[in-house]
DNA sequence: TGTACATCAGTGAACGCGCGTTCACTGATGTAC
DNA sequence: TGTACATCAGTGAACGCGCGTTCACTGATGTAC
């Protein structure tokens, strides 16, 4: 309880929600380490005692799934924005490759929870990821997408669209179908990502290399079908 | 304890070692939780007390590191096996990369233990890696190369034959950095297998897709070449 | 303007749990004489 | 062939620890009269 703490005011209770995802984000940065994020170091770091955390979440799996959401907003941000400046679809993909996987090795400890954990009975159920998308917008009413996997499916979307606007440029005949290849970007920047997370000692290429790996070959039928 | 083991004979203590390294494994596929293989619970599979284990390791970390070798042998073998039974070397190339997918869904917590934790303190220095896989032969004696750092680089090292042998048939001018083009491989395929497992209710498309998402480029440049 | 009171943010102390690890030990068994 | 003994495989009981979570509570503060 190093700081002492200011109780809220009345009425203001959901300030220490706030500062409780602070308080997670920080530590997961500066210990990069899961198991240094206890209930505990928690409300310490906030200047509060443990039982405070349960007034604003039901437990503390539910508190993680908090911190997953904001992850995700913050991704979807970044690989939009990154994407945004870019001069046509396929730098577009690149960068939004680029930011995604710079956004993981900056927040390895962050990327790990929402990417690399077990999550025993998340159980969302994908199957009406792909028609949604399909159909354009993801509603924010449905019953499927809520909270982290309302987030999650977002973060999607924006990879999806930008595959999207690369795809077009191919002739229809030549042009692979757009939600497997949105997840085969997802999985190549994963890797890029994770096995870095995992074995940070290896003798990594530069990232922009590993990226521009999976990409070239797109970038390839792109320049072909000009 | 469920099954009351006969103590070994003298002379005969390092059964009990190799108990141990099976009781983990199947510890592991079972529960599918690392989480759930604590040193009571191998004890109590294999029928000893949790003292005993120390008998046989310094501590729990050195024990998954030799379960870690294990793995990683197993891995390297089927690796080979399926590779040499493929007709050219583009094919053995994608033999060995669903193979490397499949051996990580079958044992998923055996792929995490190796692939996807973090090893604080473990700091191989890989930098003597790349000369030495370019120079041939991995040499046993190597003071970097040694336990499941050995074992690993050995799983590395095939999968790097495998990228030597097709890209040698490229010409010498458009023909990448093998070393590069191999970890490029590795990082593909271990998105595919880790993001399944982290995310086991997404739509994944079928593996084999998964995999030719990352083969087809090469298989176009070698049939190219031709 | 004053006061009683319901509400709300947060506390203090404790719970049971399972963990990795340690220590001094026991008892079977191969071996030397 | 018999026996004393060193060796070795494994035991029993306990250690301290930090964890998530619970319970009944306190005390400040806004509000109604």
């Amino acid at each position: 309880m190093s700081p002492a703490r200011v109780r809220a005011r009345r009425g203001e209770g959901d300030k220490l929600r706030k500062e409780i995802l602070v308080a997670v984000s920080d530590l997961l940065d500066e210990t990069n380490d899961e198991a240094a994020v206890s209930i505990r170091a928690i409300a310490d770091r906030v200047g509060v005692t443990p039982p405070s955390i349960y007034r604003h979440f039901e437990d503390k799996e539910a508190m993680l799934a908090a911190v997953c959401a904001v992850v995700f907003v913050k991704l979807t941000d970044g690989i939009t924005e990154a994407a945004a400046a870019a001069t046509s679809p396929i730098e577009a993909l690149a960068e939004a490759g680029r930011c995604y996987v710079e956004f993981g090795l900056e927040h390895p400890e962050h990327y790990r929870l929402v990417f690399m954990r077990s999550y025993k009975d998340e159980m969302v159920d994908h199957s009406e990821l792909r028609p949604v998308l399909e159909g354009g917008e993801i509603p924010e009413s449905h019953p499927l997408f809520s909270g982290d996997a309302l987030a999650g499916s977002q973060a999607f979307k924006a990879l999806y669209d930008l595959v999207d606007a690369v795809l077009v440029a191919l002739p229809k005949r030549r042009r692979p179908d757009v939600f497997t290849t949105t997840t085969s970007m997802w999985t190549a920047m994963h890797g890029i990502t994770s096995l870095r997370i995992s074995k940070p000692d290896f003798v990594w290429p530069p990232i922009e290399d590993q990226v521009e790996a999976i990409i070239w070959p797109w970038r390839e039928a792109v320049r072909a079908a000009v």
